[in-house]
DNA sequence: TCAAAAGTGTTCCTCCTACACCCATGG
DNA sequence: CCATGGGTGTAGGAGGAACACTTTTGA
């Protein structure tokens, strides 16, 4: 076990992917890249890209993240180890071991991607056709741990902008989870976890014209939260989404993604 | 982005890591193998090795388990992804990228490793000295998640044989999480999970000589637990007796991982 | 008869849930 | 004025923590 020799050995190739998401509008989006070559030539592919001699992972999948987005600075973004996914056959043209991150934006800007991205976009994550390789799967695996993540962690806050409202954190929330929840109530655990989110003093904004204005908030330091904001246990047998009428137009409920891949 | 070539870069050695767990009398306990050659020489490790051309990193995983612990049948066992350990300079001598996995077992046969395993053995996990290459970092990592996940998944049940009594699984529960645990409590929260654990029929254990002969049970086939089964607030070294909010948010006890990369 | 460990019951308190209700703003 | 969204209050219930208590064995 202790023959290391470089070249004995069939070379392994380490990419990183990116399974990056933003909540715009009430709807939760990936970024994705097409494909010019094949194979999968036209589909849609997370971005990524091969871990350089000298960096580690998670620094190559900072340099993607910025390289992708055109984001100068993405030292702010949440960033996050997924998995690797080391199929061998899931790159039919060699070995490629991929470390997966999931990485969170606020209302994103477009990518206009600086880098080498033939054409980066944002796609509903929602009916999102399939993707090239095994990135299906990655891209499932990330949002179920999103939304496992918005139980029992901040990280909700890493979709809003630097100032956000409470109405808007509870929407990401529901875009996330796929599931409305209690104002009231969501405002409580909320406010009641110390350091989730603080106020920002004396500042409120008009939310869409009508309507009392709401105040400001901005992430607090806090990264977990006790006790846990527990998303509603999905109906058991009846996968109807919501049995109240829910008059709001915007976002489809997406009964989606309730099944927990590994 | 696309110019794959085989040879074109340095090339990258894959390995797996294997942070075993086991329980026994009490101690939570760790497979480890000395080290003969340099670097580290002497010094314990996790086990692990190359992942082969042709194979996943988990099949990689399982082998080299079935190999160092002599056991022919792993397939039982649970075993699952921790993360992936990419620094630049974690073996001095090349490029290694690691994909750690976590592997539990029941009261564990010493190890007579029947494969290239110079001298495996289960070591205490409290008091473990310093360990070769990030490999104490890649424990108490592994350390951190199973404790976790004892809290919202059966996962304990990998640590106990086929039949095992309430008192043993809660033996199991302390151990991982270094806290005692009130029996009543515990054995309610148990048995109301259906598919947590079911009972053996008319059979019974003498635990230990004296007192009630327990009743027996085995693993259901839940794997997930609702609603979980909390582990204690770490007691906070400042007793706090005013139920206001008293600020103190810092309180990260022990967690070495996990955290928000910025 | 005592110690030890399994198993049961009960009380208190916390948190979650669900709604009802008031406040501010634009049309 | 009313529709819309922010913010507050409150009653009921489910679940957890703490602890008293009974049962069954070996010494």
């Amino acid at each position: 076990m202790e023959g290391y020799d470089k070249h004995a050995f069939e070379p392994f190739a380490v990419t990183v992917d990116l399974a990056v998401f933003t909540v715009r509008a009430g709807v939760l989006q990936a970024l994705l890249i097409e494909r010019g070559q094949e194979p999968y030539a036209g589909r849609w592919a997370l971005p990524g890209g091969f871990v350089l001699p000298a960096e580690s992972a998670e620094t190559a999948a900072r340099r993607e993240l910025a390289e992708e987005t055109g984001l100068s600075d993405v030292s702010g973004l949440y960033l996050e180890q997924l998995r690797t996914y080391s199929e061998p056959d899931r790159d039919p043209r060699m070995r490629v071991v991929s470390v997966a991150y999931t990485a969170l934006l606020p209302d994103a800007p477009e990518p206009r991607g600086g880098g080498d991205a033939a054409s980066a976009r944002w796609l509903p994550y929602d009916g999102v056709g399939p993707l090239a390789f095994d990135h299906d799967r990655i891209l499932a695996d990330a949002h179920d741990r999103v939304g496992a993540k918005f139980e029992y962690t901040c990280l909700a806050t890493g979709f809003c902008p630097p100032e956000f409202t409470l109405g808007e954190l509870q929407q990401v929330y529901e875009t996330v989870w796929g599931t409305a929840l209690d104002r009231p109530n969501f405002r409580r655990k909320v406010l009641a976890t110390s350091g989730f989110v603080e106020p920002v003093p004396g500042a409120a904004r008009l939310t869409g014209g009508r309507g009392k204005p709401a105040a400001l908030y901005r992430a607090g330091a806090a990264t977990a939260l006790h006790p846990p904001l527990l998303r509603p246990a999905p109906a058991p047998s009846q996968p109807s989404p919501s049995p109240s009428p829910s008059p709001s137009p915007s976002s489809a409920p997406s009964s989606s993604s309730e099944g927990r891949s590994s």
